[in-house]
RNA sequence: GGGCGCAUAGCUCAGCGGUUCAGAGCACCUGCCUUACAAGCAGGGGGUCGGAGGUUCGAAUCCUCCUGCGCCCACCA
């Protein structure tokens, strides 16, 4: 053998994430490789980040969420597609304003204090800090964005798209100005979508009033569950079927407390089996009660002030809390008698997806997008399958709600945001315009005055796919990376986001804004608990990533979440990863340490099968099969079996078998075509672990002899490893037999507590000739492998005294000389208990194929396995009963 | 009120249209510092696959019902 100069490349002894993750981020930035060129080239491969809110910083959903994208970035980059991640943040409006509202709070201002333009500014100033921030995490997370691409919904650029479609929209007729009930967040002081008003269920009461009837003695009892709003009643209504009510229709009730005449009508809404059939009309306070009053020309009463405190138009009550003029005012009824009942009742109350703050349903002027001729072919394009799911069952979900789509409150009554590029002119002309207007365009005046309102934060954000590619321009890049394929995201968005933008891109570009939705799932604490700041039970993946390193939390992360699934986290699971990348290096450091000085060793794909041994071929086949795997895995976007796939390959073949195998080959003649293999090996799992792992793959694939590198710079743009299709089929089942043996042995001398240290001789009993012949070859590997002093691998049991033996299957088996260390008795419980579980197998084998039905009904190849179970079980049998029968002899 | 989903080892979950499918990781037990790795190696224990029925030659796997959780949607005051 020749000298054994330990390589140059010789890896440090101990794993330190710390030192290599932040050398490789600059290094792969620095040379552009996140940075694909638009224009002419190789197929493009484009995933574009839900842009996280500038509210803070990023948690461990993002991590999720951020790492899957990689994974499949990196993939498809290594493939040879031209793969853009698209990066930025969202400026997420109320969310952002809030944030920072509680920050001048904690200075004891307002946002008024400061006027609008400075509060605008200190906003902005909030979001260069913590976009900067969440930048920097993505990098530490090592995800390979293309950070020239970045892009923020507030960009110039992004606003001039934002303006192109809302006139659009509004010259189109599909934005419109109405006074309707919206959702209010009287804290937040602006309107909410109807996403954004979170139903939850809680305990409420349902109080019955009785409303007395006008010239008449008898009185109508009406049910409601917010007394204060009653105030606002304009009306009475009951289903026009109800025959307790027809003959009231059209007479008039009179307003408790207040006096007011309030006519009765008849309306199909009404439930007539639901509380007493008779609903209070309040059109100012209630969505339905609003669409009622529309019907029967009810006036709308408005009782409450942005705050939720009652208004003048309250009485005696203005200015008090809703929930105060509440208890006021049931008391005020009591005491005149006209409460008749009051029960608990379970019911749905919105709530500020924000805040939390209970949202009131308020008549105010606000912006619409109208969203039917929108819906249609955001619903075609899942039903026909150019947009997919996975999982499947969103695409129902998504559907759903397309189906049912209502219009969209778009206008916001804070200062953080798009505003609304609505004029109004002197002359009460409005238009809207693209650009800020000097006139109007109809009068010609001057006097200009812009609707004071901003657009909700998804009016940018479902542009998204398309604006930052350029939209409205006719970029290169728009024409390249758009449409992109993959959008990976959680469900909770599925409707803010997911469904809006496949409107907007069917409505802007006329085409599908991405071909795959993939939900991932929520990451949850170690109660299964939503991660939140309150609860304090997050964990910051910064200090994962500092404990541990990104490629440990990447790496865990992906294959603790089955895709779409939540996965519950507790801090310790991070070890997984960090556990595989050591191993991982000292596996590396082992290899580099067996490598000649210069020496230049040939590819995987230039070895010839011919040259291979059969352990060698089993590893090769081993790795066809892993990259079979992992390929079909990534296809149906299950990540965490193709990370799990990888583990088991790396950890399992290739460290506990391939290198100890090895071990007995590298200084002998062998030597040569050993190091081949494991090197060669180790190559094509680093780049098939790449995009799980990016950092460590590229620190030790960097110091792989130049030849296997094959003068490409960086893991990170070598090819995709394919299966090159050995076919060693028949050598794997082989070397699978002798893994079975040398675990036989381990096993019997691990039962007789068999010192590791005694080295006792082993007997291999093959009955089969050609698969002894195998065997002969590789004595000296099992008696090494199983700590014994030699193998002898032979036809016929061993005669003498003092062994102890195991079935490893019809016709092979293992004995080890343990001589006075066998315990007859403890031996002969354990054959015992060999042959009892051998016969329930054979006995249920046998009543499988004694049964007709099954013979005749069963495909023929099962019952075929099957015979050949039952054969392989009796002679097992046989051979137990013998060993038995052996031991009895011994006494 | 509607829709969807989940219940498999102590924990987190695989088992992707049925017949070596009862698994993985972690945790646990036993023994090992075997010159890559104790963040490791070898061996091991542990589950009537939530319950009840049904279909079938055969069901953790398909169907029905029940129980217990979770999520989404919802204009019954």
């Amino acid at each position: 053998m020749s000298e054994r100069t330990p390589s140059t490349a010789a890896l440090p002894p101990r794993y330190d994430p710390r030192d290599l993750e932040g050398r490789w981020y600059a290094v792969w930035e620095e040379r552009g490789y996140f940075h694909p060129p638009a224009g002419d080239g190789p197929e493009p491969y484009t995933i574009v980040i839900p842009p996280p809110n500038v509210t803070g910083v990023l948690h461990m959903g993002h991590g999720l969420n951020n790492t899957i994208q990689d994974v499949l970035i990196r993939r498809e980059r290594m493939r040879g597609r031209r793969a853009l991640y698209l990066p930025g943040t969202d400026h997420a409006g109320i969310a952002t304003q809030n944030v920072v509202e509680r920050e001048l709070a904690a200075e004891g201002l307002t946002r008024d204090d400061l006027g609008r333009e400075a509060f605008v500014e200190r906003v902005w100033a909030w979001k260069e800090k913590y976009g900067e921030e969440i930048y920097d995490q993505l990098r530490k997370l090592g995800v390979s964005c293309d950070w020239e691409r970045a892009r923020f919904t507030m960009d110039p650029g992004l606003s001039r798209a934002v303006r192109e479609v809302f006139v659009r929209l509004y010259e189109e007729g599909l934005i419109y100005r109405g006074k309707y009930i919206i959702n209010w967040c009287p804290r937040c002081g602006t309107a909410l979508s109807d996403e954004e008003a979170e139903k939850h269920e809680q305990e409420g009461r349902l109080w019955t009033i009785r409303y007395p009837l006008k010239g008449d003695a008898g009185h109508l009892r009406i049910a409601t569950t917010r007394p204060e709003t009653m105030l606002g009643d304009t009306g009475i209504a009951v289903h026009p079927g109800d025959a307790r009510y027809r003959d009231l229709v059209g007479k008039t009730a009179i307003l408790p407390l207040v006096g007011r005449e309030l006519p009765i009508v008849a309306d199909d809404f009404v439930d007539p089996e639901f509380g007493t059939g008779a609903v209070k009309v309040t059109p100012a306070h209630d969505p339905n009660d609003f669409w009622i009053g529309q019907r029967h020309g009810l006036p709308a009463l408005n009782v409450l002030d942005p705050d939720a405190t009652m208004n003048e138009a309250a009485g005696e009550y203005a200015g008090l809390d809703r929930f105060l003029a509440r208890k006021r005012i049931v008391a005020a009824l009591e005491a005149e008698g006209l409460i008749e009942a009051v029960e608990t009742h379970r019911h749905a109350v919105g709530r500020c997806y924000r805040c939390d703050t209970v949202v009131e349903p308020y008549l105010s002027d606000q912006w619409f997008v109208r969203m039917g001729p929108l819906a249609g072919p955001a619903l075609a394009a899942s039903r026909d399958g150019r947009i997919r799911f996975t999982p499947e069952r969103w695409r129902k979900v998504y559907e759903h709600w397309l189906e049912n789509v209502r219009d969209w409150t778009i206008s916001r009554q804070i200062w953080w945001g798009h505003r609304i590029p609505v004029w109004t002119c002197a002359n009460g002309h409005e238009f809207a315009a693209r650009e800020d207007p000097e006139r109007c365009p109809e009068c010609g005046s001057e006097g200009l005055e812009q609707d004071p309102d901003v657009l909700d934060t998804w009016f940018s954000s479902w542009l998204w796919p398309f604006s930052t590619l350029g939209w409205p321009d006719e970029t290169q890049d728009l024409a390249t990376f758009y449409p992109t394929d993959t959008l990976v995201t959680a469900s909770e968005i599925l409707f803010f986001w997911v469904a809006r933008m496949v409107m907007a891109g069917y409505y802007c570009m006329g085409k599908r804004p991405f071909t795959d939705v993939v939900i991932n799932g929520t990451v949850r604490d170690a109660q299964g608990r939503r991660m939140s700041k309150s609860l304090g039970n997050g964990i910051d993946p910064r200090e994962v990533i500092e404990e541990h390193g990104a490629d440990a939390l990447r790496f865990t992360l992906l294959t603790e979440a089955p895709t779409g699934t939540d996965l519950n986290l507790a801090p310790e699971d991070f070890k997984k990863g960090r556990n595989f990348a050591n191993k991982l290096w000292n596996a590396a450091r082992f290899v580099f340490m067996n490598l000649p000085g210069g020496w230049e060793p040939r590819r995987l794909e230039e070895l010839e099968a011919a040259e291979l041994g059969e352990r060698e071929r089993w590893l090769l086949q081993r790795l066809d099969d892993t990259v079979e795997a992992v390929d079909r895995h990534f296809d149906g976007f299950r990540l965490n079996d193709a990370g799990d796939a990888v583990y088991g390959f790396l950890w399992h073949a290739y460290c506990d078998w391939a290198i100890e195998w090895a071990k007995a080959d590298l200084d002998g003649p062998r030597g040569e075509i050993a190091r081949e293999v494991l090197l060669g090996v180790l190559e094509a799992g680093l780049r098939l672990l790449h995009p799980f792992m990016p950092f460590i793959t590229e620190e030790i694939w960097q110091r792989l002899p130049e030849t296997l590198r094959g003068g490409v710079d960086s893991i990170m743009i070598a090819d995709w490893p394919e299966p090159r299709g050995w076919g060693f089929g028949t050598e794997a089942d082989r070397v699978a037999l002798m893994q079975e043996v040398i675990s036989a042995a381990r096993n019997l001398r691990a039962e007789h507590d068999a010192p590791p240290s005694k080295r006792v001789p082993l007997v291999v009993v093959v009955a089969d000739d050609e698969l002894r012949a195998a065997l002969v070859g590789q004595a000296e590997d099992l008696a090494r492998l199983s700590g014994a002093s030699g193998a002898d691998v032979r036809a016929l049991a061993p005669a003498g005294d003092g062994y102890v033996s195991q079935v490893v299957r019809g016709g092979v088996e293992v004995a080890v000389r343990l001589a006075d260390l066998v315990d007859l008795e403890q031996e002969r419980a354990r054959l015992e208990a060999e042959v009892r579980r051998a016969e329930g197998l054979r006995d249920a084998t046998r009543g499988k194929l004694d049964n007709e039905a099954f013979v005749q009904r069963a495909p023929a190849e099962v019952v075929a396995r099957e015979r050949a179970k039952l054969e392989d079980l009796e002679q097992t049998l046989e051979r137990l009963e013998s060993l038995r029968a052996a031991l009895d002899t011994r006494e």
